[in-house]
DNA sequence: AGCCTTTGAGTCAAAATGACACTAAGATAA
DNA sequence: TTATCTTAGTGTCATTTTGACTCAAAGGCT
């Protein structure tokens, strides 16, 4: 069309970046949404915090070069993995890059369980996922954006399943819901939903030790067309 | 990782495709909807339809791309464009192409009134959506993801007035409404869905000229946070 | 004048949803 | 041993939503 007026490389870099969701207890002992994300060591943004992420390599699919990240950063593997969007407005970097930069964003969950197997560091620190500061980039926005996905998600699929072990009882899953969706549900109402839906079945057993009725567990049936 | 086994150029190319969708009466009269493909002119996949579009110009940003293309292969602008999926595998090409190339796909809708005067030439034709060729790489089951994408879209917010002009009946608005969804709607149960949502008011007027009781005129009610 | 067509209002039963009551079954305390 | 506490699990009821259907209204057409 025209010369390049300013900036630099012929092509814009590609570059994969992850969002990546597990809960955690807080505090009071519920469940929360919380994110990782890692301290930029080069400009623009230096010292502020990001999502993880990096160039795409050659030889690497979209969706491998998310898992790599989420590995390299979280020393975690995603239960679930799903591309949200692409990034590549020309000011994308706020003016202060010279090269073009094009972010394919995935969102991952991760298991309760193994999310305590997470590496912190100085570089790579978990948030909640509603209190963020402010990150690099337009990444706050993405965030967002990917708890909407998320939410939204919930209400169709069976990926609340990926927060919780093999079995589980349906106060848990219960409780995932509530922390995604941040509001409370009524038990009745929701074993009905869940059971209209078909996507769990009695394992036969019940958790013992609980200082009330001993709830029966659950697992998830196996359907066709599951994502990875 | 290591050193790339086959592959030659170091980063990946970026290209912006569109899936453009715009509603036409077929042979019996009801509206269909049709989807403009370019003949591909160059290996792989030479001869072969496939969507429309082209390299990303590194000073323009992803969405805008994705316009320019629309305007050069069908000459219409689009009344609404939305991302829809980035497709990056390593091998997408078949294995038939040296250099890896990552897609970001956008759909577009086109007003029926403008699509008339799309170009169709040699190396453009329009399609039936559900009636294509086998297209070149992945574009069949692109245009797949398109159709779901449009079709769960349409439930759940109003694009379906870009396929209409300024005002229109409820019969018309109803119309889209089947030929995107591929089945019948009951008139009352439409009109009764259509009010309570709010996104129509009526314009006042009633279209005369039919050969029955004349319909009354709506427009789309204003509403904040469109896309584009 | 009578007929045809679709509009637009309305009815009705079935299904889905939200709020809530109540019994079941364990642990814990008295 | 019995009462109490807590959540599990079942059930009820009113409201809302949905789908199928009826019918008068308002034009054009013969």
């Amino acid at each position: 069309m025209s010369i390049a007026t300013a900036r630099s490389t012929e092509t814009p870099t590609l570059a994969v970046s992850t969002v990546i969701f597990t809960l955690r207890p807080n505090e009071s002992g519920a469940l929360q949404l919380a994110t990782p994300l890692v301290r930029r060591i080069r400009a623009p943004f230096e010292g502020q915090w990001a999502l993880p992420g990096g160039p795409l390599q050659v030889n690497e699919d979209l969706a491998t070069s998310a898992s790599h990240t989420l590995r390299d950063t979280t020393g975690l593997e995603p239960r679930y993995l799903e591309q949200l969007y692409a990034f590549g407005s020309v000011d994308r970097a706020g003016g202060a890059l010279a090269e073009r930069v094009v972010s394919i964003i995935y969102w991952a969950l991760v298991g309760a369980d193994e999310a305590e197997r997470a590496i912190d560091s100085e570089n790579v620190q978990w948030f909640w996922a509603d209190e963020l500061p402010t990150l690099a980039f337009d990444h706050n926005q993405i965030v967002e954006y990917a708890l909407g996905r998320l939410r939204n998600k919930l209400e169709y699929s069976r990926i609340a399943h990926v927060f919780l072990s093999e079995s589980f009882t349906l106060a848990q899953l219960r409780e995932v819901y509530e922390a995604v969706l941040g509001r409370e549900l009524d038990p009745g109402n929701f074993r009905r939903m869940v059971e209209s839906t078909g996507t769990v079945e009695e394992t036969g057993e019940v958790l013992a030790g609980t200082r009330h009725r001993p709830p029966k567990l659950y697992r998830a049936t196996i359907q066709a067309g599951e994502t990875k």
